[in-house]
DNA sequence: GTCAAATTTATTGTATACAAGAATGGAAGC
DNA sequence: GCTTCCATTCTTGTATACAATAAATTTGAC
């Protein structure tokens, strides 16, 4: 359990955000929510103000904090800016990343791999992410890793709509064996190029990603 | 002015981090700060824990919150994080900035250009920041955009540093001129490419050496 | 004299009270 | 019936009071 309740209540929110419980727009009451969580408008208050610092939340003086979910647009940015940074950190991590970072690489393909075949796709998002992480970690830039994780946490709901798709999570893996492969060769130009596309929207998949959004 | 009394004290406190008016470590003291600025402890509190997140601070639960000076390593991998997020502008702007958003460029260049023949550092600096600016918004992502924004803020106080070198405005006029070009041919992977290097402080070889250091 | 435990002090975290601005609703005017 | 202005109500922002925990200091034992 946290020491303050504020951060406690910031990261139940956030669940609750990406969860949608909330619609895009409506107001954070803070003594609605301080009833609900039963403590006083403090510590409400300071975690509405984490929300709004990562971007959840809008806060309009005097009128409110308010929720705002990514449209369409803003979400396609943020997958761009996404593959970018995933790029970034493949193309780093191609002359940085250790031997045990490689082999960390390898591990997290065969239980990604053994997921797919067991048609678990819990573990398979799991190891998936964690594969990613590796590389963010390889790039060793531990400020361009946070950045990485940061938006990795604030894409999790949406990424793993993209997974369902039939047959993405075989072309996953075939991308993740591209991109070991790269960052093996030390070819850093490749890994950059194979994860910006291994990442990014395009084509059916951005359409892909629209509809799921509308449901 | 602000419109609240919390916005416009983080607003001072960042001015007052970066003016280097705190030691790396050094707690600030809410009733001292509170004091100080002639409010209560409330506003003071809010505005420090825009300052945790957005890095400059750290806060340590039940033992108050500490300044946090970026030491030369993040320094490092900060500059190398805005080389990689302009090198990814620059590669979107290639195919994405407008003519006007061209036009401006060699406007910036120019006057950049008048700003170094009349030794003039502070208009240099500043028409250097528009020109960075210019290619942020022509990658077309407000996203990325936006993130672009936050660190060079970030850095600003340190990248004033570099520019004072001697030498140092001419060769980044002419890093300048060759990024202009790049986008004007649509040249992605060159653009991305200058524009990385023209960011980059040190070499890979600085970097790989702290990093060792640190296994 | 030194170390440890307990007590005091100081500081953060939370609750509540108050102030000020924004939203709402109704009455007056057209 | 519609609009406008005013009063009321509601909500946020700030101040202050209280609680809880960490730091500091004192006191006692060895």
């Amino acid at each position: 359990m946290e020491i303050r309740r504020a951060d406690k209540i910031a990261e139940l929110l956030e669940q609750a955000l990406f969860a949608g419980q909330y619609q895009d727009g409506e107001r954070l009451d803070e003594i609605k929510l301080a009833e609900q969580f039963e403590v006083s408008r403090t510590p409400i208050r300071e975690a509405l103000q984490v929300l709004v610092s990562s971007g959840l939340a809008e806060q309009i003086p005097r009128r409110g904090v308010f929720v705002r979910q990514p449209g369409p647009v803003e979400l396609m940015e943020m997958f761009e800016t996404m593959a970018e940074l995933e790029a970034s950190c493949g193309r780093l991590a191609a002359t940085r990343i250790s031997e045990s970072g490689l082999a960390q690489l390898v591990e997290a393909n065969v239980k990604c791999q053994q997921a797919i075949e067991n048609s678990d796709h819990d573990t398979y998002y799991l190891e998936n992410e964690k594969f990613h992480q590796i590389i963010y970690r390889g790039a060793a830039n531990s400020y361009l890793e946070k950045q990485a994780l940061q938006l990795q946490n604030k894409l999790r709901a949406y990424r793993k709509m993209q997974l369902r798709f039939r047959g993405r999570m075989d072309q996953s893996m075939a991308e993740h064996l591209e991109i070991v492969a790269a960052l093996q060769g030390e070819d850093a130009e490749r890994a950059a190029h194979v994860l910006r596309s291994h990442v990014a929207v395009q084509g059916e998949k951005f359409h892909r990603l629209l509809a799921s959004l509308k449901n």
